[in-house]
DNA sequence: CGTATTGGATACGTAGATGTATCGTAGGGG
DNA sequence: CCCCTACGATACATCTACGTATCCAATACG
């Protein structure tokens, strides 16, 4: 084929995950390309022939992560709808599925802080930010008016609200879950529980 | 007096108010230590004469913020728990009385963020703001538990869990509502609307 | 097969940031 | 009133990261 065999995409990919550690890592400002490179097994001269800044590269890898996400939303909130039987769940186990793994360790966590911070200080970054969130809000908005729909839960809120809600604690928990341990099983265990205490509030 | 008059605690003074904004703006990593000193009228002289370098400045303005915030709190809390009628005050206004200014402005935001990720990389640093935050917490809690127990407000939750979960949610929205707008009165606004309405959620 | 093209490596020049070493001066102590 | 100390400025050497320009090799194509 005319595609090039010696791939750019593969090399492109293998920067990007290594950029995804490494800014994870250290920080974006705190991050060298030559580090990047070393990591992804590339000189600098590979760098430069497929990004054109190490700005370009942080831009690219969010918009993947970004995308990454509220993909893999849309696909657990399409499953669980699609379950025929929406009525046997377990409403806190539902929410958990939802969220759980959306960025679950250590450095996913550490990544989401990077692109959090960016979208605090650039405006333009900042609302693609927000866009991308708030579709992740409808999703999940939109499997919680289903169970009230369907007579499973009974909100003390509006649907929307509530998965707002649910996002906000579960960022929150999740970061500050991050900050006094390691352990992937243990910093899941905190998200989820607070994810269930919080529904348990919302419900009436 | 023995003390240097051309004050060297004015000095430093000037050096860590700089070093925030700066820091805010562009992040620690970001930010030059030329950078800082410029915006406190100061050569780089007078830096390393009081600091030994762009770290210990950091982590001694991390204190500085931590233990400010700390002792906010803790002042409007113990005020609030002074006036002698407890009993005719909305519980939504008492919390949002307590939190609101904890870091209302978009500087405030972006610091608290910079310190929160250095908090996720370097787990003495984390250990250290998770201790300030927990004592945060309980001076919540003790405001809430107080409220509890003179009967004025009834939770579905114990209050430590409570007031974690405002501060959650605050924090949250808070940083949610400094990316789509510089407005101080607008993002105030935003951080008391939803602490208001999760403490709703919370009351029986 | 040989050749052109493209992807990646090497090498180099440059800019900016760091830290130190030295100097000048303003104020307090004798 | 003068000196001496401490604070901050200036000057300098170094180092790291960047980006570009050039070179080498592998692969697609005739």
């Amino acid at each position: 084929m005319t595609v090039p065999t010696r791939s750019r995409e593969n090399t492109r990919a293998r920067l990007l995950d290594a950029a995804e550690q490494v800014f994870a890592e250290v920080g974006l400002e705190g991050a060298t390309v030559e580090a990047v490179c070393e990591r992804a097994g590339f000189t600098r001269g590979a760098f430069y022939s497929n990004f054109e800044s190490k700005d370009e590269l942080f831009l690219t890898l969010a918009a993947s992560v970004g995308e990454a996400r509220l993909a893999a939303v849309r696909e657990r909130v399409s499953d669980v709808i699609g379950e025929q039987s929406l009525d046997d769940c377990d409403p806190v186990d539902l929410v958990q599925r939802i969220m759980d793994s959306g960025a679950d360790d250590r450095l996913g966590v550490m990544m989401l802080s990077e692109i959090r911070i960016r979208a605090l200080r650039d405006p333009a970054f900042g609302a693609a930010y927000l866009a991308q969130e708030n579709e992740m809000v409808r999703g999940i908005t939109a499997l919680i008016q289903e169970l009230v729909d369907s007579g499973q839960i009974t909100l003390r809120v509006e649907a929307a609200e509530a998965s707002q809600l649910l996002m906000t604690v579960w960022e929150g928990t999740t970061v500050r879950g991050a900050m006094d341990g390691d352990d992937p099983a243990r910093l899941r265990r905190v998200g989820s529980d607070a994810l269930g205490r919080m529904v348990e509030l919302l419900r009436v």
